[in-house]
DNA sequence: CATGAATGAGAATTCATTCAT
DNA sequence: TATGAATGAATTCTCATTCAT
């Protein structure tokens, strides 16, 4: 009892933990409406009472996975240190960076549109704790771009929120429609040399836009 | 009722039309999944009866949305005459198309999405319907930024291909994520302010890309 | 025109005779509850309102099918001439007749055991057109069975009722039961051996009860 | 409250066996196809959901019906001890237990005659549960022989597995057929005298069948 | 905290029957 | 008479949620 391990049963926090994880996968998978609570509680070797005991609804939990997600890639974003970057190598490195979290974390594109489909209202009911962090990438961008501006590496007037969702967009996009995309441009958008012709070309996208 | 046009009951081309036109709506507001028959035959003044009769199961109704619309978008495309234009007001009138597509077609996102949720099944379905369409596309870019090219116009060494997808994702990002967008954002994705700055900085990002 | 031969189209009695045959093969495939309308209207290269028009319901279609049965087999029973026969070889020969009808038309049985399922209650509403039918089979083998014993071929005290029930039974079962007893007793019941050497039991089965 | 049978609640064994015997009930007068989920929820004091949970879908229970049925005869077979009879004796009793049988369980004839009508299939899936069960009882029915042909009382040749049929045949038939046969015989075939003449008549029938 | 049985509302799908032409 | 569209009531099956242990 004096060793540091953690109780495996009864461990109301792991319990959690396995479920929110298992729902992460079946809502990214399935949607909202399409996820089994079932499922759920079958991949989280737990079972269905306990979602309601952690959770409250299918919805609540739908709403902590999205909170979750966004938390992750926040927590990922503080991570670059952008500030201490010459201005165009900084925006290389947010372009990415962004590219390679959406690569590593397929899920958060499918929850992001789930959540789109649903109008955002879990994302509304826990504003708060995700909007100051969008705010803070903005800024960050921001003072980028006036460095880039003073360098005269960068073209004066360039709006940081359009920035921002621009590198956003060119990779979330390309992710987000892998599967219609390969049907009709008839090529495997997730083949390695297309993924490699993808992220220079957005790359030189994002070039295009500050370049003096 | 000396017309010619008078409404005709017992039109199965007209209730099949009414249908699809419902379930498009449907689909688009909640999804494969979240979509109800119920209420597809009630907002096309009809009933569940004749969704089976039509399309022989919900999924073989949101197949028939899912071809509806890439006919749709691409008979629009068809009516462009971009290969008499100047290559790079070519260029701006494709984004601004497109802009304009999304903007005014707003299902046609959502259906996308949740197409790109079900891993293009449907589509996969349709494929010979839909596949040439998107070639059609890149092939016309690509003739473009030839002439662009050898015009002095563009740089060469562009892949044609990118910048569709890239026109594509500056758009459809926009629209496909205004309601998380605005939320993190804080700001009103959609007002005419929002529009009218995104759109012009689509076309900046576009000349970006092909300026020489 | 002059001709003889009956219009095709338009023909009132042939359009109910298609339909009849096409649901006395759809209500022995699959009993009453199984059988589809939509499906009968198929099979007889008509419509389902062409099913109401003639026989009015579902119901009055299957006891339209059941009737004609009884009759199809009455009418074969009656070209037997048992009456000039000696007495074992007539008897013998109603058993083969028995055992060929059935083998020869299979919808029979299942028709009789979905009646039955159904507590015969479309025979009991056509029984006076049915009844005298049997009852005179029924005295046809008394007929027999009287001559036998006067010979002194058959022993006496013999229930014709129960020797038509019986030859009936050791027939008629084995065809309905040959699905499950192919399966439990692991051969195949409607192999040619296996056939014959079931009608030869079957003759030894009603020698036996007869015999003096 | 000190006595250990107290009807247990939430007791998963006793809704399935619950769930089961209202469906035999159900599937017996209706048939697969006329049988209803509906009606075996209520009548078992379940519902349907438990169904589902139990048996997968209605064709499964329909297959647990007739294994349980199966299984249910067999065990019964099993305590009769032929073997220490006298033979023609054995055989009598068999024929009267058979026909004790389908009497009491008048379910079983209408079971074994719906799942003839589906051409055995859920039997199929269970053969190898109830494959050997009969193998047992014809290899019963063979050592009989063998030992009333050694003492003389039995002619020689009689094949067993035809005589296993026969006793089946001409028991189970006037049950099957008791609603048509009532009709159109006239008479009532489950009436007590009806009953007696027709096993004496059955007896008869084996024993003419077997006699030297 | 944990488990699995239970439930009722609801969802997709089917079907006999009727209606308009 | 013939045809195929239309309909509403069922019917099978599903699912989020709650309850008993």
């Amino acid at each position: 009892m004096v060793t540091s391990t953690t109780p495996k049963k009864r461990d109301s926090e792991a319990t959690r933990k396995r479920v929110l994880s298992a729902a992460r996968i079946e809502f990214s998978k399935l949607g909202l409406s399409g996820a089994r609570t079932e499922s759920i509680a079958t991949r989280s070797n737990s079972n269905k009472r306990m979602i309601y005991e952690h959770f409250g609804s299918k919805d609540g939990l739908f709403e902590a996975v999205i909170q979750a997600a966004w938390e992750d890639i926040r927590a990922a974003e503080l991570k670059l240190n952008l500030q201490d970057m010459e201005p165009m190598e900084a925006m290389r490195t947010l372009v990415r960076f962004t590219w390679k979290y959406y690569l590593k974390n397929p899920h958060f594109v499918t929850l992001v549109n789930s959540e789109n489909l649903h109008r955002a209202i879990h994302l509304k009911k826990i504003k708060a704790k995700v909007g100051e962090m969008q705010a803070h990438m903005v800024a960050m961008v921001a003072g980028i771009i006036d460095r880039g501006v003073a360098s005269g590496a960068f073209r004066p007037g360039i709006d940081p929120l359009q920035v921002v969702i621009t590198i956003a967009a060119i990779n979330f996009y390309y992710f987000s429609n892998r599967h219609t995309g390969s049907v009709v441009y008839n090529v495997d958008l997730m083949s390695d040399e297309a993924l490699e012709n993808r992220i220079a070309f957005n790359v030189l996208t994002i070039e295009g836009i500050l370049r003096a």
